[in-house]
DNA sequence: CTTCATGCAAAACATTTGCAAAAAG
DNA sequence: CTTTTTGCAAATGTTTTGCATGAAG
């Protein structure tokens, strides 16, 4: 099995505590906000500001360890998961969950494919299923 | 057909001359976000303020007259197409575009409703098809 | 060593709120 | 008239930036 500092230095970033702490806590949490993050790591690393955190997140993107996710509070979100997949969305608690059904993302690929786009190049797919999470 | 001054009367609101322009400028735009209104009315209205644009965007959502779109530069979004249909969104731009092709709405949704979720009440589905708009 | 990351404070945006004056119904 | 809405300014909340210090490779 693969560390955490291993696939920080893969993506070609240098593996610092500060990253693989926040990796870490991404991991643990699925989704997370800036705030969330530096709220999970306050106790263990007291010198970790938010705006670390903001550029470490970032830095991540960029290097395609998160994927970023929308929610209606006017706040990102990351992803630890990067393959395609679903999720549900709770606007009311703003929390999402993966939806991990490969299936649905293909019909939906698929189709769309099927129609031969002409002015639009498709990337990818983002599929959000918005109700109440119980 | 019907007027923008009945439109906004029937969801419930008064139709003060800055909604009218403003749902006006909705239809024009398509997808808007409240700077592009204010920048869009600036002329025609230069008494609006970007203030009342957000509460008049707030209270179209809440009357049902908008709906929110998410975008990937922590901005909101507005969209005066109310009905269930999917989009392109081209991140380098911003740009959103309606998809209007209902089949893939009910293909999501009777695809997951046919799951029998536990855990989770559906509301509605909102797909995202994330690439490059010419 | 050399380069890049962190932490701090300050700046830059996006959005919301309080309140007096103005307008809608 | 009565109730809402507007416009302004100020507050709030989120994200970004500049720069000196410190750590990684």
């Amino acid at each position: 099995m693969e560390t955490i500092k291993e696939k920080i230095h893969e993506s070609g970033l240098k593996a610092t505590p500060q990253r693989m702490a926040i990796y870490s806590a991404m991991q643990k949490l699925g989704h997370a906000s800036a705030d969330m993050i530096t709220e999970e790591l306050k106790g263990v690393f007291p010198s970790l500001t938010i705006a670390t955190v903001y550029n470490v997140l970032e830095s991540f993107v960029g290097a395609g360890l998160l994927v970023r996710r929308c929610s209606s509070n006017n706040k990102m979100y990351f992803d630890v998961n990067t393959y395609g997949h679903a999720h549900f969305y709770d606007p009311c608690s703003n929390r999402h969950l993966d939806y991990d059904d490969l299936e649905l993302v293909k019909i939906v690929t698929d189709y769309v494919n099927s129609k031969g786009l002409d002015n639009f190049q498709l990337d990818s797919v983002d599929i959000q299923l918005i109700g109440k999470l119980a």
